[in-house]
DNA sequence: GGTAGAATTGCAACATTATAACCTAAGTCA
DNA sequence: TGACTTAGGTTATAATGTTGCAATTCTACC
């Protein structure tokens, strides 16, 4: 889309980008599985910022670089993203996001800033820890989980 | 629907259902608001299990009970109960599911069974700690959660 | 190279979930 | 009563997600 670097607030979000795509292949080689060049465009697309994305968002986008564009295309290639753990989806908004940290499976978990949009993924051993505290206190077995907040970035609070 | 006393599992599940009307009127007295028909008999649906119901669930079961069964009478009800913490809304299943303890605003959250499909709201306590770990470890305000988990439950668990 | 089987994609139709817009009816209160 | 507010009825449509099947591409193996 754009040939010169994206800056972002205080980063290159170039930088994102690329990072995003290193690691899905790192992990699609691992995996024996193909980062074919739709699921690496939509990946790609998923990064263009770190605000949630939802699926009819990029049909038009995947047309536009050349690729079949309809509902099961951006579809199945979202599924593949989710199954290798390298995009999570935010029930909340019907919305799909990068993941920060790809490789085993972990709680999805995020705070979206209700100003700016931009969505930060929570801590992992939090997570995990708040689902072995529930496995305690009620008995249970939990086996995947997802934790959506939303409020106000650092970034857009009123300075006090 | 049914005459006879449901019981279910360990509990006389009218009870629940008993408790959750009173707990609404008493609610929507406060408030100065009104429990209409139609909102009384979307939340007794709702309340008919412990499974989180889906809005389209809920028309057929309005026709019956002589009520108008369009997609915005549904939704119109679900609102209000929302807005009023009588219910909440399961994300992740595009699903609504009573409130034990309605009252004060507080985080949705959930463990759903991924056997039987019974969900059990998560001690808000937990909920709110977790809010504000996430508010000091991040610099965020949260002003909103949504927690939902899924696994096996105590009683779908196989004895070990 | 050639070929069988698996994985991936193209495509059309459809299912599910949710909302908009506009109007009528019912409650509220001076 | 009459003005106002709230709630509900009705039709249409938007937004999101899926199914089923045919065509193509990739991979492994001979």
């Amino acid at each position: 889309m754009a040939n010169s670097p994206t800056v972002t607030g205080s980063h290159n979000h170039d930088h994102c980008i690329e990072n995003a795509i290193s690691r899905a292949q790192t992990v699609c080689e691992a995996k024996g599985v193909r980062l074919t060049p739709v699921r690496r465009r939509v990946l790609e697309l998923i990064w263009q910022n770190h605000k949630p994305t939802g699926a009819y968002e990029l049909l038009p986008q995947l047309a536009d670089a050349g690729f079949n564009s309809a509902p099961p295309t951006v579809y199945r290639a979202l599924d593949f993203l989710l199954e290798m753990g390298l995009v999570h989806r935010i029930s909340s908004l019907n919305a799909f996001i990068g993941c920060d940290h790809p490789g085993g499976q972990h709680p999805t978990g995020f705070f979206i800033c209700s100003e700016c949009g931009n969505a930060t993924e929570l801590p992992v051993d939090h997570l995990n820890r708040f689902s072995a505290e529930f496995e305690q206190a009620l008995g249970v077995r939990v086996e995947s989980g997802s934790y959506e907040l939303s409020g106000c970035c650092r970034q857009c609070q009123p300075a006090s």
